[in-house]
RNA sequence: CGGGAAGUGGCGCAGUCUGGCAGCGCACCGCGUUUGGGACGCGGGGGUCGCGGGUUCAAAUCCCGCCUUCCCGACCA
């Protein structure tokens, strides 16, 4: 029986490829109501390692978790439009709940920043209260007009952090904190998908923040992909929320806040950035399953085997799988091929008879043949190696797709097919908008060394230019 | 919200032009043979043909309206 693929591949339909692979490897479904979306375990348990990998991160750099209703005041919005310019959200309204209609429309939250905003206000009253260091995981939901699933859902999970400081240097510090030892270390060390970090320009950054910092992922397309953004928010939201403190010179002060997230795109970005034309393919940190042991025959010699590599890869701390489902081999490896899973080891008898089983790796294909007695230790290797591999192979393809060039009308051509770099000098706001025009946008602006500027105003800044989901 | 394509068992599709018994492949269930890269045989179950009107003796098929999904845009608190 020969090896056949299952999936549309990337190269004759990119989007058709993401739908198969969500389909195929039971990633997610779409829920009854427009843009909204049913989660598969798979997908999930991806979410949850996804979710544990980030909080751990964000507990180390001190916020703790907390959580805020669902429902906001409508008059929280109006508030918050009357300090924030570029407000214009895609609201779901509530109007009407036991029986009634409501004396005041409840909005279900887009992001919490307003409820938020309005109890740091009750909690910060002296400077000794700051900084106030807050994080929820919550469902937040916005109206998107063109919903795609994981991507941009009319509902979708999420982290939302949000802070409170003393002064704006303390902000901006923390943002840029939260910006690199939680989201740039988990999208290099676990996700291995290396992002360009910068500052959004003017025309990009969130309303109400007076900086936003993004990490720019690569999809497997050349697109780009905002996996996460640390915003500074100035004292926007203070002056809409009284949030104040009363200072060591006796003095009230209003604070400055900040917000960052990461969401359930987070896994349209996994499948898009490391996936191929066999499916998901998942780095070892963030796999579910790190290794899959699979029987090739339902024998007891075969079994017995099976189940002590299985007993012997959870004592080793790997997360690890024991298939022994009835049905055709090929059938079983090629869904765990579609799934991830990044190492495949198979027992059988003809290589049991030598004392030996096959370990395979999801991201070269490659198989080796090793003693039963090795082959623990041959899977915990090989998911080091991969993990290390898969962040190598994601960064030069990075690189090689990522072109310098010194005009806006190179970056045009450049932007068609990967990222563009040039000097944020040769783009300015014109350059922005006839790039806009071009369905590209500028990404990012970040120094030449690849470091995330202090400002967008910064001299010498260069921009980076792509198509994005 | 604009432009394009499409909605027919769980999935993929044919049938629609030219109205006349709802089909095929995969999946699913049972039995048997199989199992080292999506096995095979035989026997089964499952569909108000997206929804609502209309025309007709008769509608998946023709007409009107609506909804949803996918792709390309716009939007993206």
């Amino acid at each position: 029986m020969a090896k056949q693929s299952v999936l549309t591949p990337q190269e004759t339909d990119f989007p058709r490829w993401y739908q198969d692979v969500l389909a195929k490897a039971e990633l997610a479904e779409n829920g009854p109501v427009r843009g909204t979306m049913v989660i598969r375990p798979w997908g999930y348990a991806i979410w949850e390692r996804i979710q544990s990998e980030i909080d751990a991160r964000i507990k180390a750099a001190g916020a703790q978790n907390a959580y805020f209703p669902l429902f906001i005041p409508e008059s929280y919005l109006t508030r918050e439009a009357e300090h924030v310019e570029g407000f214009s959200p895609e609201l779901a309204v509530v109007t009407h709940a036991g029986g009634e209609q409501l004396a005041e429309p409840v909005v279900v939250r887009p992001t919490s920043e307003t409820v938020i905003g309005e109890y740091m206000a009750k909690w910060t009253q002296s400077y000794r209260d700051l900084p106030l260091l807050l994080n929820q995981w919550a469902n937040v939901v916005r109206w998107e007009l063109r919903p795609r699933l994981f991507l941009r859902t009319s509902e979708f999970l999420w982290q939302e952090g949000h802070t409170a400081h003393i002064d704006e240097a303390d902000a901006a510090a923390y943002a840029r904190r939260i910006h690199h030892d939680v989201y740039s270390d988990f999208l290099t060390n676990v996700l291995a998908m290396p992002a360009h970090l910068g500052v959004k320009t003017a025309r990009e950054r969130f309303a109400g923040a007076t900086s936003t910092m993004t990490c720019e992922g690569m999809m497997g397309d050349g697109k780009a992909l905002q996996m996460a953004t640390s915003h500074e928010l100035g004292q926007n939201f203070a002056k809409a929320f009284d949030i104040k403190y009363l200072g060591d010179d006796g003095v009230e002060h209003l604070c400055w806040t900040t917000s960052w997230g990461a969401s359930t795109r987070l896994v349209g970005g996994l499948i898009m950035g490391h996936g191929d034309d066999n499916g998901l393919l998942l780095p070892p940190r963030i796999a579910p399953d790190q290794v899959v042991v699979l029987t090739v025959r339902d024998e007891d010699l075969v079994n017995e085997a099976a189940q002590s590599i299985h007993q012997g890869l959870l004592a080793a701390g790997a997360r690890a799988n024991l298939d022994r489902r009835a049905g055709s081999f090929g059938r079983r490896v090629t869904d765990w091929e579609i799934k991830g899973v990044p190492v495949r080891i198979e027992v059988g008898p003809r290589d049991l008879a030598e004392g030996r089983v096959t370990l395979a790796r999801r991201d070269t294909g490659e198989k080796v043949t090793v003693a039963v007695a090795d082959a623990v230790a041959t899977a915990v290797s090989l998911l080091d190696e991969m993990q290390d591999g898969l962040l190598a192979r994601a960064l030069d393809r990075r690189e090689a797709k990522t072109a310098d060039v010194a005009t806006l009308d190179e970056a045009m051509e450049a932007g068609a097919t990967g990222f563009a770099r040039l000097p944020w000098s040769a783009v300015g706001p014109e350059g922005e908008a006839a790039l806009n025009a071009k369905t590209l946008s500028v990404r990012c602006l970040q120094r030449a060394d690849g470091s995330i500027p202090d400002s967008g105003d910064e001299d010498d800044l260069v921009a980076i230019v792509a198509r994005s989901y």
